[in-house]
RNA sequence: GGCGCCUUGGCCGAGUGGUUAGGCACGGGUCUGCAAAACCCGGUACGCCGGUUCGACUCCGGCAGGCGCCUCCA
């Protein structure tokens, strides 16, 4: 299996099965609902450890929660570590919604505290950062290879307007903050009490989870720089290899500018969950390929709707009791999902597969991708059921007055009936 | 100023130096009491201008437009 990294900006091989893959994916900043965007990383990180295992893979998925931040204090003056344990359960609740599982650990910047001190010293030892008024901040400068990752020259890099008189130099990052009045979490330090800057965390958490060297890092786009660079950079420094393939998602647009919080134009994964449904969710994503970006609007989203259905009435059309043995085309997936994970590809084959009434692949690979539950039959209650059979009984009889006004109670009720040839001569599908 | 990406038929969206992507929508048809669903039929599209080539949507250059990043961001 290949992924474009953006390291290398090509696109790498695997090792063969069974690896191991260790993926370290970038979660959210815990201040207020996820948005839709925030959900394409887990999203994709979760299909990928799926299909991952599914080729015999060991893998593994380490998901943090950034959970001390300069947002969060803005946000919740006073009581930021309250809104942060409160968002971290909005995020669990949302994307536990939908339906994929969760990560093999989803780890908290606030609970490796005394590991991030450890690697900050290390890093001043090294003399990779240095303190500064009850700060640390790294030596951009002290590495030569800073910017490998995102193709960034420090010596180009726009000025900053905002500079702290602190740092030697306007590039360098803060690797521990102290602590300033109004901020309600700070740890002791051998800088004093303060708490850790952006960037450490993922650097120590990886690491903690995988020792210094993984296979897969992965975050959105706008991570790249300068999260994923820093992160590099201190690894790097204590001669870490740190993460070989970085994996970096296209944003999700809406009005084809980037969706985000500061922009204020952001659709909570709540929202989209609650108004389309989670199988709605997956097709969209499963829709545009991992790396480009992806426009939100009630029309893309109707039509991944509209396939999810065209996918459910193939299975209610099964004959009962007629499955077409245990043929899987496993290797017609693996074609296009071992080339970069290319899953607009393998939708198309899902579309072939049933057209061709390929009825075990086709449930196998909408498992995959945790939409199984596409192929299976909808239950209408009793009473529902009921009506459909008076609704029957009078089409038999030609009353077809009564028959329509009882479709009309049943479309009431939240049910399509559909008439079919086969017993019980109705079937019905949920209104959605 | 620097780094990178994108531009495919009404919409979404893969892909390839020469062969139908696929889906959604739309129109016509079959089926149906009427529907719905399903099925059949219906569009050779790749921003513009050059170049390379027997041949380019696909490679190279330029231009135009759009997007992301350059220390808040998934």
């Amino acid at each position: 299996m290949r992924l474009y990294s953006t390291l290398s900006r090509r696109l790498e091989e695997l090792p063969e099965p069974p690896g191991p893959i260790r993926m370290y994916v970038c979660g959210p900043t815990v201040y207020q609902r996820a948005h839709i965007g925030n959900a394409r990383p887990f999203v994709v990180a979760m299909w990928l450890r799926s299909w991952l295992r599914a080729s015999g893979y060991e893998a593994t998925l380490v998901h943090n929660i950034t959970d001390v931040n300069d947002k969060i204090y803005a946000a919740a003056p006073g009581a930021s570590a309250e809104l942060a344990a409160r968002a971290t359960e909005w995020y669990l609740e949302d994307t536990g919604d939908l339906g994929l599982g969760l990560p093999d650990a989803l780890p908290k910047a606030t609970e490796s505290i005394p590991a991030i001190i450890r690697f900050v010293e290390q890093l001043v030892e090294r003399g990779y950062a240095y303190p500064a008024g009850g700060d640390v901040y790294f030596r951009v400068t002290r590495d030569p290879g800073y910017g490998r990752l995102s193709g960034q020259r420090p010596d180009q890099m726009a000025p900053d307007e905002d500079q702290s008189p602190l740092k030697e130099d306007p590039r360098d990052f803060a690797l521990w903050k102290a602590t300033k009045p109004g901020e309600d979490t700070s740890w002791e330090s051998p800088w004093g009490r303060g708490r850790p800057g952006w960037h450490i965390e993922c650097s120590v958490m990886a690491e903690e989870a995988f020792g210094p060297a993984f296979e897969i890092h992965g975050g959105g786009l706008d991570l790249v720089f300068p999260h994923h660079e820093n992160e590099l950079a201190q690894s790097r420094a204590l001669g870490h290899d740190f993460a070989r393939i970085w994996m970096h998602n296209g944003m999700v647009e809406l009005g084809g500018e980037k969706m985000s919080k500061s922009l204020g134009n952001d659709v909570s994964l709540r929202n989209v969950l609650d108004t389309w449904g989670r199988e709605v969710v997956l097709l969209f994503f499963l829709r545009a390929h991992w790396r480009r970006p992806i426009e939100l609007t009630d029309e893309t989203l109707a039509q991944a709707k509209a396939e999810v259905e065209t996918f459910r009435n193939f299975f209610l059309d099964a004959e009962p009791g007629v499955e077409d043995g245990e043929r899987i085309l496993r290797s017609e997936l693996a074609a296009v999902l071992d080339d970069d994970f290319n899953t607009p590809e393998a939708l198309a084959l899902f579309h072939s597969w049933r057209a061709r009434e390929e009825r075990s692949s086709l449930r196998y690979g909408l498992e995959l991708f945790g939409l199984g539950s596409i192929a299976e039959p909808p239950q209408a209650p009793p009473e529902v059921a009921a009506l459909a059979e008076r609704r029957r009984d009078a089409r038999a009889a030609k009353d077809f007055a009564e028959a329509d006004r009882l479709r009309d109670e049943l479309a009431a009720a939240g049910w399509e009936v559909r008439d079919i040839a086969a017993p019980p001569g109705y079937r019905l599908v949920p209104r959605t």
